[in-house]
DNA sequence: ATTAGCAGTCTTGCCTTTTGAGTGCTAACA
DNA sequence: TGTTAGCACTCAAAAGGCAAGACTGCTAAT
């Protein structure tokens, strides 16, 4: 219907240089990038003129846009894509970020939070953005083996090895008098019962069928239910911590308070974010600009993460919040290095 | 020396009454509040130059300050400090407030950091502002006891009653072949010279006796020293924790972003903080107002928290920080209420 | 296809003016 | 002696106007 039956533009090879060319320049100096400051930064052996045709061409094409007609032009969310999806120039991570990122696997400490948030401190330190990480509440499926540790006679220690690997104890207070020898007997009963039963398969006619058998020890069963509920029972929520939320208000796009009130509400809430990240593919670096989305508050703000699956989906991952005027390529590499180390680490403990 | 030799201004109970009144005008407001303003907002049987004298003299007396000669008054740190001490009217706890406080103590899980972590997201439903939480790493002196759980021939569980009541176990890998006999054997060992032994009194020497002690189990020593070390030696750090940091930015006194970054970097250094509960006595709801103290990026903000002791000095807290202009008495309240019921909690426990 | 030159646009900074809220002071009053 | 009405004064904040400067788009020449 529309008559402006106009030719469409190819993206040439000159296109691509001043497309490179303008963002990077807008990602070093955050402001709009006019066509005479453009020729003087890099070297162009062609005059201003021309860019400004190149660049009125490559806004139509949507890659650039212009905050006012009289200002330079910045990258729209569909020109940022363009970068860092074929244009940027990649980065190699130093000697040092390496050796410091090594230790992230070195520490083969069980506790997997411990080690995300360890890799999220550094994704700060090493960046100088706010960084992330999302720790998926893996619970067991079940309990592979009870142990037991006689304490007194009120109270003993239940030791259980889960269906992921993992090692939990906690400490139980009985009701009734018991001994090593009336412990033994518990234990071997949860053990006949219960091994490697999920959660919704213990039910009332399976509890009673144990107290039954284990006599006159029978009410030991109430206060062993409750914890062995509280280890695979109630899955603990997705978590997301934020490391460094000082470095993002260093960015004049986010000098203006509303955007940042706006911000705040969206890591506040998890919500979006934690969706955000299930629903990436695992193991690769994925970069999420903000504008080119739906989500509220994202404007002019970037997010690059990684995130680690279990069994085919993600439950944990890493990344970083910037505004989107970000150095990608230095990011994108760093969060690689760092969550490559992460899975490292954590698959040692598995 | 100074020859203005002033009478003194007394602090009448009229005095008293409109200093509440400014305050409590501009808590509502938050602007500065002029004496037309007051007269007809609170009654008072008085005229507005009266209560522009009487202002003058609270002026005088350090309680109030003008931002610029033709505004209202607004309250000083003094002012806000002799309010909360003795001016502002108490306030008593809804009966829901008190039915969702209770919650907290009625889950006893063991996990202390958990029960703090739900305090702190209650603070900041109840009262809307930027909530805190600080653990301490509570690490415990020595080990009381050794168990161990063999699970095959390279590996077996280590459980250890600690001196702080509470029991860890942890995954130990064996470099040598190791049967049940075996196993009983270590333990036998550590439980003869590591019982209630405290980690600076363990040294080579000692490593070593129990190592000639096990003759050739002597190399299983290497992880399970790693392991005890993990949990007795290095205190791990206080961890400080906000929820609801995006309710700070709500305050027209947070509108100017240079304020909210020293605020961030206030909270995300952590030390001052930190310090400021340690120092603390524990057990009673303190109030810091930010501009009393020399603490940068306090400016304007205050402090609501309470802290928790163990053996004396305090190790865990929740608070609350909003804008100095802030709803103290619901708020000291609200701290006090949920400090009860999380200590009632954490007591439980122990 | 490229480029020089120029008119046109729009932000930004700066200065001045106006408005209005609130004060302090003086003089009258109970 | 304490209280009040009235008035001149101050100062921040808002509104308006003006000049500077940075870029652009377009046209015409190369």
């Amino acid at each position: 219907m529309n008559d402006r039956q106009h030719e469409p533009f190819a993206l040439t090879e000159r296109k691509k240089a001043i497309l490179r060319a303008v963002i990077d320049v807008h990602i070093r100096m955050g402001e709009p990038v006019g066509s005479k400051f453009l020729l003087q930064d890099q070297q162009f052996s062609l005059s201003s003129a021309t860019i400004r045709n190149e660049m009125a061409e490559l806004e139509e094409m949507g890659y650039l846009e212009q905050p006012h007609t009289s200002a330079g032009r910045i990258p729209s969310p569909a020109g940022y894509r363009l970068y860092v999806d074929s244009l940027m120039t990649r980065y190699s991570v130093s000697k040092q970020e390496t050796t410091r990122a090594a230790a992230i696997a070195a520490q083969k400490t069980d506790a997997v939070k411990k080690v995300l948030e360890q890799a999220s401190r550094l994704v700060t330190e090493f960046t100088q953005y706010t960084s992330l990480y999302m720790y998926g509440g893996e619970v067991a499926e079940s309990v592979l083996r009870f142990n037991s540790v006689w304490v007194d006679d009120v109270s003993f220690i239940l030791v259980m090895t889960l269906s992921d690997g993992s090692v939990q104890s906690r400490g139980v207070q009985s009701p009734i008098p018991l001994d090593p020898d009336g412990l033994k007997s518990v234990t071997e009963v949860l053990n006949r019962n219960l091994s490697d039963v999920p959660m919704e398969k213990i039910n009332l006619p399976l509890i009673l069928r144990m107290e039954e058998q284990l006599g006159r020890f029978g009410p030991v069963m109430s206060p062993v239910m409750k914890t062995v509920y509280d280890i695979i029972g109630d899955p603990s929520p997705v978590e997301l911590h934020f490391t460094g939320l000082n470095r993002i208000l260093r960015y004049p796009e986010f000098s203006d308070i509303l955007r940042v009130q706006k911000l705040f509400d969206l890591f506040e809430s998890e919500e979006e974010i934690t969706r955000l990240i299930l629903d990436a593919v695992p193991g690769q670096v994925q970069i999420v600009i903000g504008s080119q989305t739906e989500i509220p508050g994202m404007e002019g703000a970037t997010m690059i993460f990684r995130s680690f699956a279990e069994s085919g989906h993600p439950i944990s991952a890493i990344g970083l919040i910037g505004p989107s005027r970000m150095e990608y390529a230095r990011s994108v590499a760093l969060i690689g290095l760092l969550a490559d180390n992460v899975e490292r680490s954590i698959g040692h403990t598995a």
